[in-house]
DNA sequence: TGCTATTATCGTTAATTGGCGATGAAGGCG
DNA sequence: CGCCTTCATCGCCAATTAACGATAATAGCA
């Protein structure tokens, strides 16, 4: 669910940042994918198949959940030759804490 | 997604608070759920019909989502009469801003 | 060129989600 | 008792997710 609701609000506006941690929470919010995160925090970078080595799923599944991570914007990609090299992105994982740890000083109507 | 995934890993155990931070990450998964939630920050507590009144979103809809964040922890409901007073669970609301902010401090393996 | 390694994508299946209207249940009030 | 309010739940539907195996695509290497 990256894109917003379908009908969009008239009553009460969807603040863009509700949209944002929702995007990123969205992204974590399987146990997998919390994992995979945790992977690529400690070990800093790495291919979809080391991962796939550290799991207990397929790599297509791996593959698919690291898909989602990057749409969520959580991870980055990028090629290296035959690889594909995946890597926290840092500002974005900021950006989640920072959303998170405010989020109940946030003025709504 | 609140329980775990079917297949248990072997490989890599799933540590609990990887659970518990997915369980919540999924209960603001929504943008939707994001403002109840803030609404609910805002306002203390209040009726799902309150809720209701703020959104674009039929009554049903919102019962169900609501019912989601209870599942989260995110949210307590409260039976008062007629209605159900529903209001943000504070520690758990600490508890994920914890579990965010010390996300990359983890040892995974 | 052919083989291997690495990753992405396709197709399938079962389960879940998100939305709605309609209905049901339970409390309060006249 | 009957009615209203409040909320949950029940179908129903379309769309998405999560998992898998199989297959394609690409780079590197012999």
């Amino acid at each position: 669910m990256t894109k917003a609701v379908s009908k969009r609000p008239s009553k009460a506006l969807i603040h863009q940042d509700n949209d944002q941690l929702a995007g990123m929470a969205w992204g974590i919010a399987h146990p997998v994918r919390v994992q995979i995160l945790q992977i690529l925090c400690t070990g800093d970078c790495c291919g979809c198949g080391q991962i796939v080595d550290c799991l207990p799923l397929a790599q297509s599944t791996v593959s698919q959940h690291l898909k989602i991570l990057c749409k969520s914007g959580l991870v980055k990609a990028e090629q290296q030759g035959n690889r594909t090299i995946y890597s926290v992105d840092r500002d974005q994982l900021e950006r989640l804490k920072t959303l998170v740890q405010t989020f109940d000083q946030v003025c709504v109507c």
